[in-house]
DNA sequence: TCTGGGGTCCTAGGACCC
DNA sequence: TCTGGGGTCCTAGGACCC
């Protein structure tokens, strides 16, 4: 059995990058892309921002103590996803088994296509020169024989260049780590692993499974795995690909709303952008999931399924209204949602009643208009006086299908 | 002038059926 | 006049990721 060579690209703070390679006068300087609304938080900060102890996820207020001369940018979701496509062109002079983990990040499986080309580290750094010529972007690359490890040692890599990590190194080099330097490890698991005296990898690796069962349950075995460095996860490529199980919207509001009238917009106005999704994607769905955060921030979610599936707006607006009034309010709102679950394929309409049909083609032809001459073009009347903010992208979004995780 | 938004997967209790 | 057991669906919540 041989290794495979995995190579893991992940994009240097990527929104950030594409705005300063566009606009010369950001150009190393402190910079952050941020979403639209009031209530948003620092998507991608520049290297010279996180310079400052600046986070992704950190508020404006608090990034700007840190580094008063942070520039805030709104984001420009297509231009990233535009980027993203070109970077996708690249990867694939080098192989075809690529996977795209996020908008910015892939892993490649270059096992195969190795010998056309050289060593991994000679394909790694062609990579990035081609990206660096081509788009003006510095990516890290982390080399290894499986997903776990490259993704590990891209972060290694970070800015701006390239990590290998061997088969023999493994041990040495997790073993004296905290446990969530491994994607999948995260504050909860690394507090209840310190609570149980597992301080890192290395205690992890030998710790007895028996042990982390009672805690982990079925995780334990992979957990124990992820200590030893050993991940068989293969590559999935778009095609492999399985379809969206679910898909949704939510926003956090300008202010806390407690009319109910206002709630109801807002459930329209997501409602329309979960349908359009779906029926872009011929999906219907099943089940329709409300989520409702407080001031407080408390957060719940309440769903629904029903006798038949469908991308109908007010099919899905019904259900969602349907869903609130089961609901005694006891605060403000701060952020509602909708999401859609049990989706199965569209299939060919079949009408048995006329007023399906009627609402396929209205749906249809609202479709195509927005389709043509931009998003919200036509929308229901009671939506018009809203002000949308700008849809932002957020970093999982993916050119196809979804991600998916073990 | 605190705390985004898009997902996947897992757990756990209860309903319901055979 | 004493309480099976397995499977599946539904719902709510939580961990984790970018």
């Amino acid at each position: 059995m041989v290794d495979r060579t995995i190579l893991h690209i992940d994009m240097d703070a990527f929104f950030a990058s594409v705005e300063q390679r566009d606009r010369p006068e950001l150009l190393n300087r402190a910079v952050a892309v941020v979403g639209a609304g009031r209530r948003t938080v620092l998507v991608s900060p520049s290297y010279e921002a996180r310079a400052f102890g600046v986070k992704t996820g950190m508020t404006k207020p608090q990034a700007r103590a840190l580094c008063p001369e942070i520039i805030y940018i709104t984001a420009h979701a297509e231009k990233y996803t535009a980027t993203c496509s070109e970077i996708i062109k690249i990867l694939y002079d080098f192989t075809p088994d690529i996977e795209v983990f996020s908008i910015d990040e892939f892993f490649l499986d270059i096992t195969t296509t190795m010998h056309l080309f050289g060593s991994a580290r000679d394909i790694a750094t062609n990579i990035r020169k081609k990206i660096k010529q081509g788009l003006s972007l510095t990516c890290s690359v982390g080399i290894s024989y499986n997903k776990l490890l490259a993704k590990f040692s891209s972060k290694r890599a970070k800015p701006d260049g390239i990590s290998m990590l061997k088969r023999e190194e493994v041990s040495a080099v997790l073993d004296e780590l905290e446990p969530d330097q491994l994607c999948g490890i995260g504050q909860k698991t690394k507090q209840t692993l310190r609570e149980m005296g597992i301080y890192n990898l290395g205690q992890l690796r030998n710790c007895k499974i028996s042990l982390l069962r009672k805690k982990f349950g079925i995780n334990a075995t992979n957990l124990h795995l992820m200590a030893k460095g050993i991940d068989e996860d293969p590559v999935s490529t778009a095609e492999e690909e399985e379809d969206a199980k679910t898909i949704g919207h939510s926003m956090t509001l300008d202010h806390d709303i407690t009319q109910v009238s206002e709630i109801q917009k807002h459930l329209l106005l997501l409602s329309d952008k979960v349908c359009r999704r779906l029926r872009a994607s011929q999906l219907s769905a099943g089940c329709v999931k409300l989520t409702i955060r407080y001031r407080d921030f408390t957060t719940f979610t309440k769903q629904k399924s029903m006798l038949s599936a469908t991308n109908d707006t007010k099919q899905i607006y019904k259900v969602a209204i349907a869903i609130l009034k089961t609901i005694r309010l006891k605060q403000p709102l701060r952020l509602i949602g909708i999401g859609t679950s049990k989706l199965t394929a569209q299939g060919s309409p079949n009408f048995l009643f006329e007023e399906t049909e009627r609402a396929y083609r209205l749906n249809k032809l609202l479709d195509d208009v927005n389709e043509r001459f931009g998003d919200e073009t036509v929308s229901f009347a009671s939506l018009l006086t809203e002000d949308n903010p700008e849809t932002v992208i957020s970093p999982a979004w993916r050119p196809y299908g979804t991600r998916r995780y073990k």
